[in-house]
RNA sequence: UCCCCGAUAGCUCAAUGGUAGAGCAACCGGCUGUUAACCGGUUUGUUGUAGGUUCGAGUCCUACUCGGGGAGCCA
């Protein structure tokens, strides 16, 4: 006999197999016949398997009966065709072994639907649910789908570090990291000594991979950093995290049309992968969380992405007739009110957007021959918004360092960074995808909160 | 951090300043294959916390906590 899952046994090609089961019960309803059904979920797959309990079963009156949502069990039987509907297959138990009770009483989860805030409060359990269940299965399809671009792609995956000294990278605030203790901190001068701290200098958690993995992708051409990231920006929005993950690739000799070129191809090959890979998950999210979710991936995935400089976007802006709340003049950054504008009325499309002003922009992007703007780019998509941000790098080391004076960074504090300009130095580029922005695009869901496993925000870290 | 809204049973929500309720869940019973099964019955409360106004506060006022929506920062 086999253990095979939920997800197999729902396969016409099963029937007639005799196999064991094991998973969770999702409800149980008793026929009036005197048998009852159960359905089991494993995780494997979005649907459950119905078993058939008889009520021949030596433990049918004492567990059977008293099954309840969340308790465990391992069944063994034979699939059968169903006779009814809803249902290729079901499994006809000759044996079911209560694993695990989960007491009715005190259990939160139901089969009833429960708001997404409430379930927040049990992230421990929340992954037993139909949503969370797509969202985390999703959510893996994406993250391998991206090791497979750019594996298939010759990219080499670098593990940046996670602890960093760079205090000044320019994308936000910073958590600090230190064994000091709190209570007594070593002082010189009145001040925290930090010569006195674990690394001998004031350090913190990564704020982006970027600065490192530029080293490596000019050494290794190309190359990508798929890992955590943490911004103390004390930000309350559907679409922050403190903590989140982030895929960076940079490549050597890429301009900024190369770079767009990959974007596109990389957004287009994840969505692609989940409608062909996660298609029963998307049904799911298509049917309770956000109708519109499949069509809308088919469109980006099917469009080429429009490419709209700043300039033009700001006298689309201009021109459009709409009164914003912000006023939409060159220089001035675009709202979200205005990339929602473009990409969800204007252009009905995504969008990249690119060639920013350069009083925008962070020191390391190319400055253009034009000398008001920089070659960044935004990939805006439908319904999220910015996905993708990157830039052609400044690879002229006197342009760089004059960047950085004029940000007020001191260029000595850059250093190794500037050798990468100093010797051999190339036309480089690269971008950032935050990968729960992602799985918010995919799924439809609609708080980042809900994408990630155990979300930590201000004041959150519960779990 | 700013603006707006909210917090009542395990969950989702009602309740003119005057005796806190419903649906679901749970429990008991019924029902010849059900699909968030169905039908009948039973149980369930420090109305987020702390103050205040009032004969009387779930309801009005103040502060705080937490949550939601929008904005900023950004991925």
């Amino acid at each position: 006999m086999d253990t095979i899952s939920v997800a197999d046994a729902r396969k016409a090609e099963a029937v007639g197999k005799a196999v064991r089961l094991r998973g969770w019960v999702r409800t149980r309803r008793d026929s009036k016949g005197g048998f009852s059904f159960v359905e089991l979920n494993d995780g494997s797959c979005q649907g459950n398997v119905q078993v058939v309990a008889p009520g021949e079963l030596p433990n049918y009156e004492a567990v059977v009966k008293h099954l309840h949502t969340g308790a465990s069990i391992a069944v063994e039987g034979e699939v059968k065709a169903s006779p009814a509907k809803g249902q290729a297959t079901e499994v006809l138990a000759s044996k079911l072994e209560l694993v695990g009770d989960a007491d009715a009483e005190a259990y939160p989860l139901q089969k009833k639907g429960h708001s997404f805030e409430f379930l927040r409060t049990i992230a421990h359990l929340r992954p037993r649910t139909n949503t969370f269940g797509a969202v985390a299965r999703l959510r893996h399809r994406a993250s391998k789908t991206i090791h497979d671009f750019f594996d298939e792609r010759g990219f080499f995956y670098v593990h940046t570090p996670v602890i960093t000294a760079s205090d000044c990278e320019g994308a936000g605030a910073l958590f600090r990291v230190s064994t000091i203790d709190p209570d007594s901190p070593p002082k010189a001068e009145g001040k925290v000594d930090y010569t006195k701290d674990f690394f001998g200098r004031p350090a913190y958690l990564t704020v982006s991979g970027q600065l490192q993995v530029e080293g490596f992708a000019c050494a290794l051409g190309k190359v990508y950093t798929f890992g955590p990231t943490f911004r103390a920006e004390n930000s309350n929005t559907p679409r922050h995290l403190a903590e989140f993950w982030m895929i960076e690739p940079e490549m050597a000799f890429y301009d900024l049309s190369d770079n767009m070129d990959l974007a596109e191809a990389f957004l287009k090959r994840i969505i692609a992968d989940s409608l062909d890979k996660c298609g029963e998950d998307l049904k799911f999210f298509a049917e309770r969380v956000d109708k519109e979710i499949i069509g809308r991936l088919e469109g980006v995935r099917d469009k080429p992405f429009l490419r709209v400089s700043y300039t033009e976007a700001v006298d689309i802006l201009a021109k459009s007739g709409k009164t914003w709340e912000f006023p939409v003049a060159w220089g001035n950054d675009l709202q979200s009110e205005h990339e929602r504008f473009l990409t969800e009325q204007h252009f009905k499309s995504p969008v990249i957007l690119y060639d920013y002003p350069r009083t925008l922009k962070p020191f390391y992007m190319r400055v253009n021959d034009d000398g008001r703007t920089v070659r960044a780019m935004d990939v805006l998509v439908p319904g999220v918004g910015e996905i993708i941000g990157g830039s052609q790098r400044e690879e002229r080391l006197d342009v760089l360092e004059g960047r950085m004076r004029e940000q007020g960074l001191d260029p000595h504090a850059y250093d190794w960074y500037l050798d990468l300009r100093r010797y051999g130095t190339v036309p480089h580029s690269g971008f950032g995808l935050g990968l729960e922005r992602t799985v918010l695009f995919l799924s439809g869901m609609a708080n980042i909160r809900d994408v990630i496993p155990f979300p930590r925000t201000p004041g959150n870290a519960e779990f």
